[in-house]
DNA sequence: AAAGAGGGCAACCGCGTCAAT
DNA sequence: GATTGACGCGGTTGCCCTCTT
């Protein structure tokens, strides 16, 4: 017949996790990978479903993610990339080092969809809302009038010719956002910019998202294409995404090749996060350190590798 | 200071697809 | 080929925290 259940659906523990579960399913993960998550909570020693022991793993406990909020450029990224694939977050997340699509959802859900409203933007078609619609939207989300330079981006919207207009005016609305981040300075898709006025990081974003965007043909391909990029020490499947801006298509652009990816401090921070509440509760004691090292520094020696042929 | 409202986020639910038997 | 279950995904829920009154 069919394979085994998963789980005993009986005795299993639902809710949040505690931090004594947690520390059994890094263990578990560390020393065995990721593999076969219906064995991982007997395995594990855990009275949780499989499917709940990956939902955790992926969407916090994984070492290769970021926290924090979405920085200006990635929240640009997400939006320009649900225009072109709707709801499909894991598409996005994939585009997204160290998010997960349940991240991108909630903060799609509680931040950018008030935003794109706010400044009269459909959030589901990205399209510029109706004037009259917008506002009377507006006024019954804020009970005030519209902004005048929402009004602008509304009325310009209307015209034909100005179809990437509602991205146009969020970035000009991200830039001239003066609210106070509390992300960390660190940023995968453009951390060589971030350090600089976020009207550059909108930029680079913009040229990022052109280099992915400018064909959606491509951009389709590519974001089907399910062949990870590097190896990641820990996942084995989803690694910190390479994302190599080449602009060549326009000579008024300086060619630049510029590639990030996370630092060993970013990739195992979660690691210094541990010691918040005790790495040794983890267990970590029972794992050689250097086992641990040597095969976070041949991962991302593979990464170097696989970069310079992505460069050849 | 206390109570209620609202927002944010982690986790669960249900469905579709793929793979094992 | 049919059946069964794992896996992955998107939608939804419910708890907790913060803000407002």
């Amino acid at each position: 017949m069919g394979r085994q259940p998963c789980c005993d659906k009986l005795g299993v523990k639902k809710g949040p996790w505690t931090a004594e579960e947690d520390k059994k399913l890094i263990n578990f993960i560390l020393t065995n990978g990721q593999c076969c998550w219906r064995a991982v909570p007997k395995l594990a020693g855990l009275r949780r479903c499989g499917k709940s022991c990956r939902l955790r793993w992926t969407n916090y406990l994984r070492p290769d993610l970021k926290r924090g909020l979405l920085t200006d450029s990635e929240e640009q990224l997400v939006i320009d990339l649900h225009a072109r694939l709707g709801n499909r977050w894991s598409k996005i997340a994939a585009r997204l080092p160290g998010r997960t699509d349940n991240e991108i959802k909630n903060h799609w859900n509680t931040h950018i969809k008030k935003k794109l409203l706010k400044m009269g933007i459909d959030p589901v078609t990205h399209e510029p809302l109706n004037k009259d619609e917008s506002a009377e939207e507006y006024n019954k989300n804020n009970g005030d009038s519209i902004p005048g330079d929402v009004q602008e981006i509304v009325t310009v919207g209307e015209s034909q010719s100005q179809q990437t207009l509602p991205v146009e005016a969020y970035q000009q609305n991200v830039t001239n956002d003066s609210s106070p981040k509390t992300e960390n300075s660190s940023s995968n898709i453009d951390s060589s910019s971030s350090s600089s006025s976020s009207l550059s990081s909108s930029s680079s974003s913009s040229i990022l998202l052109d280099n992915i965007c400018n064909d959606d043909g491509l951009l389709m391909s590519s974001l089907w294409l399910d062949e990870p990029l590097l190896v990641d020490p820990f996942t084995n499947h989803h690694p910190p995404t390479l994302v190599t801006t080449n602009e060549t298509a326009n000579p008024e652009i300086t060619t630049t090749t510029n590639t990030t990816y996370p630092s060993w401090e970013d990739s195992c921070s979660w690691l210094l996060d541990c010691q918040d509440f005790g790495i040794h509760d983890f267990g970590f004691d029972s794992i050689n350190d250097d086992d641990i090292d040597l095969s976070i520094l041949s991962a991302l020696q593979m990464e170097e590798n696989a970069l310079k042929e992505l460069l050849q």
